[in-house]
RNA sequence: GGAGGAGUGGCUGAGUUGGUUGAAGGCGCCGCUCUCGAAAAGCGGUAAGGGUGCAAGCUCUUCGUGGGUUCAAAUCCCACCUCCUCCGCCA
């Protein structure tokens, strides 16, 4: 959410993000409704500062027959007003909950995927010198991943992992963990699932047109779609100090994705799926610390697929792939020998204060003014699109797969290879 | 799931026979005095958000959340949320 007196002073700033980012909002109707509101409040506000004042007078002993009617008379009119009917305040409500973030300079303009930019080429893919499979052949010939059973049991977009996949998934987690809390990120396993009230502040809302978070029926709590949710709400409604500043988690979590409508070649196998688990870098900091933040994550996550070893790239995500919360945003993409193309397998963003004003997170900065924190997640690694990289990337002739080293140590006896 | 208790400012904690209580006291924080400096002590200040205004100021809202009763609600009523205690159930 921005806020409304930056929106007032602005317009033309937010109109071009919301341009940019291909996101329809009516500024122009968010400014009227925000004036029309902003009158009759003044109106209300009147008539309130007069009920205050006749209860005032009225303290001590009974208030007169007069001083009774002149309240009676307050009230009605108060109550007519507030209800008005009008709607304005839901109006506002909604369109102004709409408005997304600026975008950041640097941030290419362009209206999708498409007009990302590549950053650069870290790993190069090799060429492999046998025909070779993708990953749901070489795990249903490993024996480590099933969907076919996991389509009857849970429906499409669901699998098993068995034997080594189960190991090199949790093997990865360990990895990712471990070498988070290393860089001072404070581990934190969250719950699976959250209110509302915490969808809406980090900008998964249920009722949105995404249609991609799973509800349970009855409750108002839904199925988290990443930590960056739970993590979020985590200092939610808290006001922080600022020598505590940067607060970092590596969390880890369950995600659960409708998906709805995604088939096809693009989402095969592990690419697309109802459900995985990851571990997400978040970070709360201050707004003069967050773009070195921001490059600290990506530091982070191209350190941790150059030690894997899996071909990837850098992306600069262009301002209509931008989404309504972030600010600016890198992609990692590895190589897919599957797609014979590059997948996105992480993103970090900075979202500024975008998330914290909904989430209502503070800190008092040097004049001891309560200021919004900055927030940034960033994906450390995932258990559907990394064993996907994984198990396409490092097979071999005999259709085994190689661990990749660094995750050697964390596998059971050391293992080098699922076979 | 059942019964009972509770939810107040950055923290702690008074206040519930409805009316100078936006809210005592303490802690913390800020400023000053004292000191070479610090600590201690003393004095003073210190909630957030909105509207309006160049500003000073004026004003509204907020005592878990949402409704309601009343001329008037932190205080009364209803629903919900959360925490604590006990019972039941259960990995």
């Amino acid at each position: 959410m921005l806020d409304i007196k930056f929106i007032r002073e602005n317009a033309k700033q937010v109109k071009e993000a919301a341009k940019n980012k291909n996101i329809k909002v009516d500024i122009d109707e968010l400014l009227k409704l925000d004036e029309e509101r902003r009158e009759a409040r003044g109106k209300i506000d009147e008539l309130r500062s007069q009920r205050n004042e006749l209860a005032q007078s009225a303290k001590n002993g009974k208030p007169s027959a007069e001083q009774i009617a002149k309240g009676k008379d307050l009230k009605e009119e108060i109550g007519k007003l507030e209800d008005g009917g009008d709607g304005i305040e839901e109006r506002f409500k909604e369109i102004l909950s709409r408005v997304p973030n600026l975008c950041h300079p640097n941030s290419p303009i362009g209206k999708d995927d498409s007009e990302n930019k590549e950053i650069e080429i870290i790993v190069k893919p090799a060429e492999f010198d046998f025909k070779h499979k993708d990953h749901v052949e070489i795990g249903e010939k490993l024996d480590i991943l099933d969907f076919e059973t996991a389509a009857k049991v849970s429906g499409s977009g669901f699998y098993y992992f068995k034997n080594g996949l189960v190991w090199l998934d949790l093997a990865l987690q360990r990895y990712a963990l471990e070498k988070l809390a290393d860089r001072g990120f404070i581990p934190i396993a969250t719950p699976d699932l959250a209110r509302s009230f915490t969808m809406d502040g980090t900008g998964y809302n249920p009722r949105g047109n995404e249609d991609q978070i799973y509800e349970i029926k009855g409750e108002d709590i839904a199925l988290i779609a990443t930590a960056e949710i739970t993590l979020g709400g985590y200092l939610a409604n808290r006001i922080i100090k600022k020598e505590d500043l940067p607060i970092k988690y590596v969390g880890f979590s369950h995600c659960f994705r409708k998906e709805a409508g995604a088939y096809g070649k693009e989402s095969r196998g592990l690419y697309r799926v109802h459900q995985f688990n990851k571990v997400e870098m978040f970070i709360f900091s201050t707004p003069e610390q967050s773009e070195d933040m921001h490059r600290e994550m990506l530091a982070i996550e191209k350190e941790i697929y150059k030690e894997i070893g899996l071909p990837f790239r850098v992306l600069e995500i262009c301002t209509g792939d931008l989404g309504a919360p972030a600010y600016r945003k890198y992609d990692l993409e590895a190589w897919m020998p599957m797609k014979n193309d590059w997948g996105e397998i992480t993103s970090c963003s900075n979202c500024t204060d975008y998330q914290a004003r909904r989430l209502n997170i503070k800190y008092k900065n040097k004049e001891g003014k309560l200021e919004y924190v900055h927030t940034l997640n960033g994906t450390a690694v995932n258990s559907s699109r990394i064993p996907l990289a994984i198990l396409e990337n490092f097979q071999q002739a005999d259709g085994s797969v190689k661990i990749p080293k660094a995750l050697q140590k964390y596998m059971p006896g050391n293992m080098r290879v699922i076979k």
